[in-house]
Order: structure tokens, then sequence, then C-alpha cells
RNA sequence: GGAGAGGUGACCGAGUGGCUUAAGGUGCACGCCUGGAAAGCGUGUGUACGAGAGUACCGUGAGUUCGAAUCUCACCCUCUCCGCCA
């Protein structure tokens, strides 16, 4: 969310930032209709309930004092009753009011940032860098779905049955690379990184939603409980973004940094027909995040180090990737800045997402009312809020499969994961 | 699910209708003191909206009242005991 001030003196910036996205501005005219209307109310309202005060401080005096005091309190005390009843009848209005304002503001994204290349979809993204040797094969190199039947490790036909499209049964080595990964992961961003690991709840309230920005926008791409105010969570993000909702912090704690594993779930509504073979698009997969809680002059600088930080496991992992920076027109709505890190696949011979690194500025502290306290000042500041993932470990498992594969189909292990895999046991 | 206790500022904690403008403490900031620090002493310290005057905020929402942190109702959450349960 931005801050309501800061849209009504910069309109003109936030409707041209908001065309960047490709997003329609209507809702910026809108904006500054209604914002208009509330301070109105806002003003004549304020007056009377002024009005009623001094007058409640009046009556409180007259009451303790003589006989005829206390009979001069009683007109006063018929008029308050009329200003009480205006004041209620006007409260309604502006709850109406605001109420509009706060629709309004929500839906507005995040301002993209300067750096952040224009473009209207995944096409006009920049890539950054690239890292790594893409492996040359003897063989024609095969999906990783090709692989999965091959070997007998995934079986989309019984997740089917279990739950339906857009499922997977990991079975024998697909199951125990997941875990071993998960490990891995953890164990590097808590030993190497600095990260202290979290293991949050998998279903969140709508508060929670709506300070990461998932509500009350995008409600249709999460699975809601029935009948309780509960969602699956979508990424880790949103449960580990709100450890510290509704919370001031210390300058001396931050930067703070957590890394936690979690499945995640997600609707996929809008994406029917896309990536309908293999593990790249599923209703539920396991993905190992990183979140940090920084100052407004280093969110930057640790976006940077975020990004770093995944790209250490693609790098011990010796998969190819290459890095783009998002154009304003494949930004998230709460980002500032985007990059992605897109892996190798040569069963598919293309790059994929496998990581997306994000600084939101204060967009999600000023939803979530996150703040901080400056070393000696008095007055608290919102933090910066930023994650990334590191990495997703569905899409990870699948990477391994096609770069490590060899002509018979069995699956080569990754040297750094020998120490968390038991080969001998299925 | 049943019974009870509770939810107040960054934190702890007092407060049962109007001098509450939320006591007191901790923490934090500034000053005094000190060679420097600690301790001690003094002063100051919430958030949001608003140009400002001001208004709102004591778990959430409704209600009673001229006036609610305080009274009423509903709900949420935490703790203790009982029941059930991995």
């Amino acid at each position: 969310m931005l801050e309501l001030r800061f849209i009504r003196e910069n309109i003109d910036l936030v409707k041209e930032k908001t065309a960047r996205r490709g997003m329609e501005t209507t809702l910026l005219d809108e904006f500054s209709r209604v914002d208009k209307q509330r301070l109105a109310l806002l003003a004549k309202v304020e007056g009377l309930k002024n009005k009623r005060n001094t007058a409640s401080a009046e009556i409180a005096v007259l009451k303790r004092g003589s006989q005829s005091d206390r009979d001069k309190a009683e007109p006063l005390i018929g008029e308050m009753r009329e200003t009480s009843q205006q004041i209620k009848e006007l409260d309604l209005q502006l709850d109406d009011i605001q109420e509009k304002l706060q629709r309004i503001v929500m839906a507005i994204p995040n301002l993209c940032n300067d750096d952040v290349p224009v473009g209207q979809d995944e096409s006009e993204n920049i890539e950054v860098k690239t890292w790594g040797e893409k492996p040359s094969f003897s063989f024609k190199p095969k999906t990783h779905w090709e692989l999965a039947e091959e070997q007998d490790i995934v079986d989309f036909e019984t997740a089917a049955k279990l739950s339906g499209a857009r499922f997977a049964l990991l079975k024998g080595f697909a199951s125990k690379l997941d875990r071993a990964l998960t490990n891995f992961m953890l164990d590097l961003h808590t030993e190497k990184h600095g990260y202290t690991e979290v293991l949050p709840p998998f279903l969140v309230n709508s508060a929670s939603m709506t300070a990461t920005g998932q509500l009350p926008k995008f409600e249709e791409d999460l699975f809601r409980i029935k009948d309780w105010d509960l969602y699956l969570i979508p990424t880790a993000e949103v449960p580990v973004t709100n450890i510290h909702r509704d919370e001031t912090l210390n300058e001396s704690d931050l930067p703070i940094k957590y890394t936690a594993f979690t499945p995640c779930f997600r609707s996929e509504a809008g994406s029917h027909g896309r990536d309908t073979r293999g593990l790249i698009r599923q209703h539920q997969f396991n993905k190992v995040e990183l979140v940090k809680f920084t100052t407004p002059e280093t969110s930057f600088d640790e976006l940077e180090n975020l990004l770093q930080d995944a790209e250490t496991v693609l790098q011990m992992l010796n998969l190819p990737y290459r890095v783009v920076t998002l154009c304003s027109g494949d930004l998230g709505f709460s980002a500032t800045k985007t990059y992605d890190i897109e892996v190798w696949l040569p069963g598919q011979n293309c790059y994929r997402e496998i990581s997306s690194c994000s600084n939101f500025l204060d967009f999600q502290a000023r939803r979530g009312r996150i703040r901080y306290r400056p070393q000696g000042q008095k007055k608290s500041r919102l933090v910066h809020t930023l994650n990334g993932s590191g990495l997703a470990v569905g899409r990870t498992l699948l990477a391994i499969m096609e770069n490590y594969q060899q002509e018979d189909g069995t699956i080569r292990l990754p040297e750094v994961l020998k120490p968390y895999f038991k080969p001998r046991f299925h």
C-alpha cells in the first residue's frame, strides 16, 4: 500500500508508474474524487466531535457544582443529545466513504523502481548475467517427465486419482531427493548465510494475506478453507513476513533474516493449458524461502545479497542459470524490483524460473504496520521487506533430473547432496 | 467441547462512568556527574489522519450514555484445569 498523502500529492507520478505496468489508471481518478469527499466529511464530523467533547467537560464541571449549576447542565445535555445523533449519522457516511477509499488504495500497485526496464510482458525482461556451462550430451536429453516415467519416480496418474490435475506423487529416488534438497538449502542458508530457520503455519488468516498483498485483489489465486477465515499459503513469504506484523523492531536487530521451508499452494487460475506436463506448474510444491526486514537505506543492497544467496544454491549444485530483471509489465503487484533466476533445462531446451527475489520497499510494511525505531530517535519508521526463493524445491528437483541424466535414464546425484542422501534405501 | 482467569503504550503493569491530558516501572533519548564508563540524579519519550485547530485509538465489533479503558451484548485470542485426540 502506498501512503495516502503521497498518492494525493504525487497523483501524476503514481498514474504514470501504474501505466508503466500496463494497468488502468481510472482507479486513480476515482481516488482523487473519493479522497476529497472524505476530507470534507472528516472536517465536518471532527468539528461536531470537538463541540461534544468541549460540552462534556463543561457538564462534568457543572455536575460537581451546586444545585443551580447542576440545573444549568440540563439544557446542555439536551443539546448534546442532538449533536450526538448528527455525529452518529455522519460517522456512518464516513465509514462508507472510507471503505470505498480503502478498496481503491489497496488496489494500487507499488511504484516500480526507476531502473526497472519498461516493457509489457516477460519477453521484455532483461538478462543481467548467466552462470555455468550448459551440459552437452552424447544422446538426446529427455524431459523430466519422460525420465520420471521411465524410472518410476513420479506418478502423475495416481496423484490425479488422489487429487486431480496438477498434483504429483513422488516415489523413492524423487521423494528422497526432494527431502535432501530441502535440508541442503536450509543448512546452507542458516550455516553460511546467517538466516534464522522458522517453520510457520501453512494456513493463515485474511489479515496476513492482506498485509503481504495477496488480498483483496488476488483471492482467486488462493485456496480457501470452507467456513474458516483461513487460506493455504501460496508461499512462505506470507506467514514469515507477518511474523512482525503490528510490531516495532529495534534498529540494532536489523536486518532480520529468516529462511523457511513450506509447501506452497496455488490455484493457478487463469493458467489453464499452460505447462500441463511434468512438475513445472503444480497446485502444491515445496519451497525454501528467504525473507528479510531491513532499514530503507539498505534494502537495495540487501536485494543484491539475497539474490547472491539464492544463486549460491544453484552454483553449489552446478546447475547453469541466468538472472533477469523483470520489466515493468511482468513485475508483481507489491514489488518495486524483482530479479528472476532461471535454471537451464536441457530436456526442454529452455530456461525456466526457479527463484524470484524482490524488494517491496515499505509497501508490505505499511499494510502490516511493521516498523522499527532508528537508533537515537523517538519516531518510528516503516521497515523495508524483501523475499526470494532459495529455491523452489520441486523445480530444482526437475532441473537436477534433466541436467544430471545419463544415457540409461538414471540420474546422477550432485556431489553436495551426497551427505544428505542414503541411496541404498528406497 | 465444559469451567475459570485474562487481553491496556516499544515492554511490564495500575486503572469499575467525567482533573485519565492512561499512574508507576523498564527500555530508549538528551543533560548533569566521570579521565572514560557503570551506578545515581534531572528532563523528555505512543500511533494514525489533518495545513492547523483538532479528531480517533486501551483485543475486535455493536450497544447504553450528554460523556466509556471503565457498564451491557456478541465474537476473537492467550493462560489454567477437565474431557477428547496425533
